[in-house]
DNA sequence: TCACTATATGAAAGTAGTATCATATATTTG
DNA sequence: CAAATATATGATACTACTTTCATATAGTGA
């Protein structure tokens, strides 16, 4: 058995943290919300569903799952509901798999 | 519409890549997959299945997996197959998702 | 060649994630 | 209060991923 082997199987609960993070982040519609939400801050639902040409239902849940996971907040105003990214760190995700030569 | 808008649209196709590639690297197994094969080159399967203490037929449905996406690259020695990272670059995934405060 | 070992394969079962639809809730405005 | 709008919810169907098991393949050495 390798020298940092032990290290590996105690840090079975980190790699459950991250696998879950990057689970709800494993779906071009969600890379593309965290994207726009990079771009630019508060924005609503519809505006979300209309930049990404996508059904209402559907975008709700996906911000929804990623609120939960601490991905996206939110905050309402009147009718609308403004998602923002809880962290613009995540996007360099996104960044360090452009830089991967992994899927060529 | 915001600003740039477009260009999300236009990158649906990048956005799908690197979904293709995240989805392979959210499970907690494949993510200690990559740190064991970060920390030491050319394991071989049955190595990999006694660190991580894993069944080798799932390792070996895994290892063939991340293969496939181009995460990693084998050869074969006699009996032995030997695993490595395509890639390194790809554990600054990980790194990235601890600096997030997301998962908290 | 036979037995042994390492790995791969493929089917089946189990589990989780995604999309769709109908509808509920909440807010605003007339 | 009724109508309109924005968002959320929940059930269902659909699709994809994971695990398990039995077995195949391929290389090694007696």
């Amino acid at each position: 058995m390798i020298a940092e082997a032990n290290d590996i199987k105690i840090n079975k609960e980190k790699y459950e943290k991250a696998a879950y993070i990057l689970k709800a982040v494993a779906h071009p519609t969600r890379l593309a919300i965290i994207q726009l939400l990079d771009i630019q801050d508060n924005l609503t639902v519809n505006e979300i569903c209309e930049t990404l040409n996508c059904e209402q239902s559907l975008i709700s849940h996906h911000l929804i799952n990623m609120k939960l996971r601490g991905i996206l907040k939110s905050h309402k105003d009147g009718l609308n509901v403004y998602y923002s990214l809880k962290e613009h760190e995540i996007t360099k995700l996104l960044s360090c798999i452009e830089n991967c030569e992994c899927n060529m």
